[in-house]
DNA sequence: TATCACTGTGCAAGCGCTTGCATGCTACAC
DNA sequence: GTGTAGCATGCAAGCGCTTGCACAGTGATA
């Protein structure tokens, strides 16, 4: 067979030739270059720097197994909780000589196994934020590669779970002086561990508390079905004080509120998760607040160390959150 | 030599021995089916299926010289902006069959320039969105591999335009029917294509109205930026009416005015760009909106098409905005 | 029956790199 | 002078796949 491509693309075997050496030590010069003699590295990387020398990641992926990329995989982008986090991991990764490819599952779980499915030979490790997959499933791809979860609790694997519990209670104390006596959790996708967590914890606290709490579900966590939320809500005759699974369900609920002319926080006071709205909200939104970039940091590094075989045993990695008290929250209205 | 990795992975050898039969035609039983007995196809396909056969794509892209795999670069995707474009592309590649790399440049051309190097050997071609290279580092990526921009128009390179023309002419048509003849643009970033015909746009459609025109620079086009610039806004004294280059900043000022006790629209009046944060700020933003999304989606169709080499002569596809009239924008003040 | 054009498969080279082992060399000790 | 270590480099196989070409079978045509 005749070669297939004659690309200009320089090769190693030009550096070679251009430096008198053989191919091996053009490869050691950048793989281990402390084998060589500092003089023949730096004429190799001269030379190489010089006729725009690369080497080509997929041979280099084929012979030794290792092809320096991760996946970032999570449900939804556009949900404003994951853009920091995903910057974070990034930034992180290419730091640290790694590309990142990003798989987007749209909230469903199939899809999230086909996307994993798609990359596993491309990639060395995976970070799997809020996975909409079964813990079975998660644990079998454990198995076979470095997967690192955010907010997914499955012992054996690495994790990051940013821990609600902490926020939360502060957040329900914060309601119970105001003199709430009835609030409500709007609650997001079942399938999401931090759901469960944030519903737990709501619970936990009301208990505490001794305040009566009504839960709502709703579908996709947006701002659409904050908004479509609204009229249930205010179905709730007694309740003066709603927390939501996230900002954006917040943020809808605020708009569906303003709609129907009800006055924030004077006849309802309303909590988000995850503050990453800012103060940009009108009244700004009291939010329960975790360090989200932080734990997109914290993931790449754990799986860092676990491509590295320095993963210690069963790392739980917990972020703690807390209370940022905006405008959205006031006393009880008195019925 | 001896083999290195002696892993379970199963390759194309154990299907091709499990088949009785050669590797070519078990690959050409995935590549080119068609050369095949249907039976054959069948059997290896069954066989492939049965053993947990993937292609290894390094492999395969070391001969084929394609990867199968895209890059979206971008400025930053804590911008909410990108996000959805972003999605939708990811989405489209994924549709297609391409794996989709992320590089977050953080507004930095020299990053940008880093990342992309690090990428151009792993994929197929790039979606450079709002890109801060200059033109002549463009050209030459683009006269190397298949490159696709957005909001960025440089001839002879294919490019999805979002053009505001329309929109803010909407814009400041809308304000000078509400009276207003003193208003201020707050520009984004100098490199940023979209500030430029924003900006413009601005001008033009001042001139034609008759309006005087005040500009205020911006480093980092976000929430905080626009918070700071509340105070060298309110300094303008006869303005009355503010554009600003995106929605985060129209929300930091937004928030900026309200810690001021300025009552928007009354006092000043407020309009966005983008369209992002749809109705979710109060009073809701009165924004200048496009299909962002829509621009990912077409960015990826015209980079498939690139690949294939149907890329058509200077495709530049331009995509309309329009005025969102909102609760920020109302009639102007009397002084 | 011999010839021919297909069709479906197999052979084996080659994609660009890494790396175990061999080799040549210098330097030092005996 | 010989032996021996140790260092820097080269040789060549092999990573898993694709694909140009060769080749064997088949049925149609002469």
């Amino acid at each position: 067979m005749t070669p297939r491509r004659s690309n200009a693309a320089i090769i190693i075997d030009d550096v070679a030739r251009a430096a008198g050496i053989s191919t091996a030590t053009v490869s050691r010069a950048f793989s281990r270059p402390h084998m060589l003699r500092p003089e023949t590295v730096a004429l190799v990387r001269k030379l190489a720097d010089q006729l725009g020398y690369q080497p080509n990641p997929a041979a280099r992926a084929l012979s030794t197994g290792r092809q320096g990329n991760i996946a970032i995989v999570l449900p939804d982008i556009a949900n404003p909780f994951f853009p920091p986090l995903l910057r974070a991991a990034q930034a992180a990764a290419d730091a640290a000589g790694y590309s990142v490819f990003l798989g987007d599952s749209d909230e469903n779980s199939t899809r999230e196994a086909r996307l994993i499915g798609k990359l596993t030979m491309q990639v060395e490790g995976f970070i799997l934020a809020s996975s909409r997959m079964t813990n079975r499933k998660i644990v079998e791809l454990g198995e076979r590669q470095p997967v690192v979860l955010i907010n997914r609790d499955i012992p054996g694997l690495p994790r990051v779970l940013i821990d609600p519990a902490k926020g939360i209670g502060a957040a329900v104390e914060h309601l119970s002086q105001l003199g709430h006596k009835n609030i409500a959790y709007v609650s997001g996708p079942a399938a999401s561990w931090s759901n469960q967590q944030r519903e737990y914890a709501v619970e936990k606290s009301c208990a505490k508390h001794k305040l009566r709490l009504r839960t709502l579900p709703i579908g996709h966590p947006d701002f659409e079905s904050g908004r479509e939320i609204t009229e249930k809500v205010l179905a709730l005759k007694r309740v003066t004080a709603v927390i939501t699974f996230d900002d954006s369900v917040a943020h809808g609920l605020l708009a569906g509120l303003a709609e129907r002319g009800i006055d924030v926080p004077r006849a309802l006071s309303v909590i988000g998760c995850d503050d990453v709205l800012g103060a940009s909200t009108y009244p700004a939104l009291t939010s329960v607040s975790a360090r989200c970039d932080e734990a997109g940091r914290l993931a790449f590094e754990l799986l860092h160390k676990s491509l590295n075989d320095e993963g210690g045993d069963d790392i739980r990695s917990v972020l703690d959150t807390w209370l940022v008290a905006r405008g959205t929250t006031g006393p009880a209205r008195i019925d």
